[in-house]
DNA sequence: AAGAGTTTGAAATCATTTTAACATAACGGC
DNA sequence: GCCGTTATGTTAAAATGATTTCAAACTCTT
């Protein structure tokens, strides 16, 4: 559902009439509280009838005002299970059971990826790339797809995003030999490492730009050629490394760019949004789409 | 309900008869799930009527389910008031710490993940996957990131390998025209899902394979049209949705078919290696290649 | 292994909650 | 201040969930 329930109440605010108003309040504020209240409850709280909130949550684009209730739910127990995040099963279970134990590494990696990224350098990071004008992402093989999703996500935001992934040097010069003091490229390389990349990075800031390095160590070849080092862990007890953490730390940096530029961002999520119900590219299963249900397995 | 209800719980413990006995242990175990469950979702997952459910309530010394209902929601709002203490003071250290939240969030995605994948369905795709003679990859959007990170891999261990991403459903069609019973399909969708994963993938049924779905919940458009459901959850606190469980997930799935096809790809393995090296397409930083070593911040 | 006493699940009944239909009230433009 | 529009409340029907009943299954003792 692109948008979490309080992103999208803050994003339809000014669209709510006084009554609807009332509950959006009411919810962004005590929405533990909310969450566990009849329609009857939360109306009679906030001062208006059941049907307003009933309204109130289709208008949300939920198909009744239990799916509201459950995505509240949701999100109480997103948040519950957030803080009891000591008691992590890093259990190593069973030898033969694969997907807990690489699930279980993942979260490892994560964490690890938390206490070894400096804190400064991916704010430093977010500044420049809010600050830039054009944005160069580099990532070959098998970072190539998380180069392809920092790429979807940064081009709904920003005008000037640049994929480079390609296998000849050549190439590549083509993709940056424009690059100026005002640009940023972002290298994201792991184990084995690409040559191309630093070539890219060290291209980049003999013109001036900003180099960022999304990479697995202090050791890694891209550290030198980098202004902001952000340390993901993507090594793995198999053949296959894991991009797990790097993936997330893409998320904190999206997330982040889109906090910073809210103002602007949220104008275009909304448009946005009106054209994919228009086109209909999603299916409408349900209602439009949200939240679905406990599943019952 | 003068005492805690968890300690009335164990009090009670050995009075109890079999059944109450398995409600009992969920609660105690899951009671964020539990405040949420009516009781006939209650009895359905620790196996037991909804009768029994109730009178297991009554037993307890409440009037009815809905006042234990009550009791455990009241717990969890307990435990989410100073849990929510405990997170403005550590959201006091960093206002803006994006970085810690965002990777906190995609930590319990996974671990949500570990519980609601049925292992059952993960090893029957991974069974399939290996007998498969031809591989559909479907992933839009920015779930084609993934797909790619699938496709990479699986082009690694596996000769035929379709990766499908593209807006247009004839050219959908044109990719899958010649599935046969001996292929197998594996749909990535999340909210807000894709029309053409869903017919992709009955089509793929049609014609007599196997479909796989990764999707965010039960309720997703795709489950009804997939022989194997792996779940992972998807949903953040933020405009952008992560696929960091979903990734996870993927992952494991290359770990177990690569495990189970040991033999074989070992010698693939070997065989790339050794064209890397000689291609150079890697830097040969300190080593020839391979996990760089800890970190020295 | 027979039979009293428990425990259980299915179905019927009862209670609550949600939703839809309709009526009334508030609002904004002219 | 009038009229069309939109928002809100009231109420009754529908849906969902909880409880009770009753017969069957299970347990224990003898």
């Amino acid at each position: 559902m692109i948008t979490h329930l309080l992103t999208r109440i803050d994003l339809m605010m000014n669209t709510f009439s006084k009554g609807q108003k009332r509950i959006a309040l009411f919810i962004e504020e005590h929405y533990d509280k909310a969450a566990f209240m009849t329609a009857a409850k939360l109306g009679e709280t906030v001062g208006v009838s059941e049907s307003t909130v009933v309204r109130f949550a289709s208008e949300l684009g939920y198909d009744g005002y239990p799916k509201l209730q459950k995505a509240m739910q949701e999100m109480i127990r997103n948040k519950l299970t957030s803080v009891q995040r000591i008691e992590v099963t890093s259990s190593r279970i069973g030898e033969n059971n694969v997907l807990d134990s690489v699930l279980g590494q993942d979260i490892d990696k994560i964490r690890r990826t938390i206490e070894e990224t400096s804190h400064e350098d991916f704010n430093r990071a977010v500044d420049e790339i809010c600050k830039a004008k054009r944005i160069y992402i580099f990532g070959v093989r098998s970072t190539a797809a998380i180069a392809s999703f920092l790429a979807y996500y940064f081009q709904l935001i920003f005008d000037n995003v640049v994929v480079i992934n390609t296998t000849s040097t050549t190439t590549m010069y083509e993709h940056i030999f424009r690059m100026s003091e005002d640009d940023i490229i972002i290298g994201i390389s792991f184990p084995r490492y690409s040559k191309m990349a630093v070539e890219a990075m060290d291209f980049a800031r003999s013109r001036g730009a900003h180099a960022v390095a999304i990479t697995d160590s202090m050791a890694s070849p891209l550290v030198s050629s980098a202004d902001s080092i952000l340390i993901a862990r993507s090594d793995m007890a198999s053949i296959v490394d894991s991009l797990v953490a790097p993936l997330s730390l893409i998320n904190a940096l999206i997330v982040a760019t889109v906090l910073k530029k809210k103002d602007e961002v949220s104008e275009t999520f909304r448009a946005l949004e009106q054209v994919w119900n228009r086109e209909g590219v999603y299916t409408n299963h349900d209602s439009d789409d949200r939240k679905p249900e406990e599943n019952d397995r």
